[in-house]
DNA sequence: ATATCTTATCGTAAAGATACGATAAAGAGA
DNA sequence: TCTCTTTATCGTATCTTTACGATAAGATAT
């Protein structure tokens, strides 16, 4: 039996809800905070290992938080020697927030245009 | 052992996560369009069992989805003899939309700031 | 080479989400 | 009253998410 039926919705309320899938979590609502806090236009570095320190989670579980918010584009991560640095997406970001503002906007338009 | 740590988190945190969660599947995105353009100003009943015919799934499975929705207050139910009826609560939805505006706002804010 | 540090991944455990059939409850109509 | 309709809930199966310890892989330093 299947769990999920994701192949009979609308390819864009599949990927709305991936969206906000990848925002279910108050971890990854945490990171992308300290993210944008932290690794800025100056140059200084994003963080990496730092935001275990940030967060009330084992190491392992945060790597899984990460990966998932790099899955959807919302981070982008790079190597740097041993240690990996993770920075927001700002376009990926910019396009979430349009996305959902569409969304809600066609809500609200739809619902005044029904006669 | 745990399986989420949600005390650990800021409330602002846990509220747009729990928000998120709500929308972060396709057939809860569908239902929340097709009350829209339904339910409306002009008086016309909300839809009730309907919802159940625009979707593949289950009478049961979309009672859960409609559920979900209700629980996080981004719809209202009334009872209208044998059936329920359902309308997008316009309130809870603004509030959504400025919370995850919001977010990313201070997110680019912050970043911006970062000297 | 060896030891150390950092991070991703594996293995595992438990709670949650998703889906459905069956059933119960409550109103409407015969 | 008895039946039919409608919807919420129960029971159940299965997949997903969350979490952690342990380990592997890669870079750096001694």
């Amino acid at each position: 039996m299947p769990i999920t039926k994701t192949e009979e919705f609308r390819k864009a309320d599949v990927k709305l809800a991936e969206l906000a899938q990848a925002l279910a979590h108050p971890a990854r609502i945490a990171i992308l905070r300290t993210l944008a806090g932290w690794c800025s236009p100056n140059g200084s570095q994003c963080v990496c290992g730092d935001i275990v320190e940030v967060l009330p989670l084992a190491q392992a579980t945060v790597s899984q938080h990460l990966k998932k918010l790099k899955d959807v584009g919302l981070i982008d991560g790079t190597i740097d020697g041993p240690r990996s640095c993770y920075c927001i997406n700002w376009e990926t970001l910019a396009k979430a927030e349009a996305m959902f503002g569409n969304f809600i906007g066609n809500l609200q338009s739809n619902n005044k245009g029904t006669t």
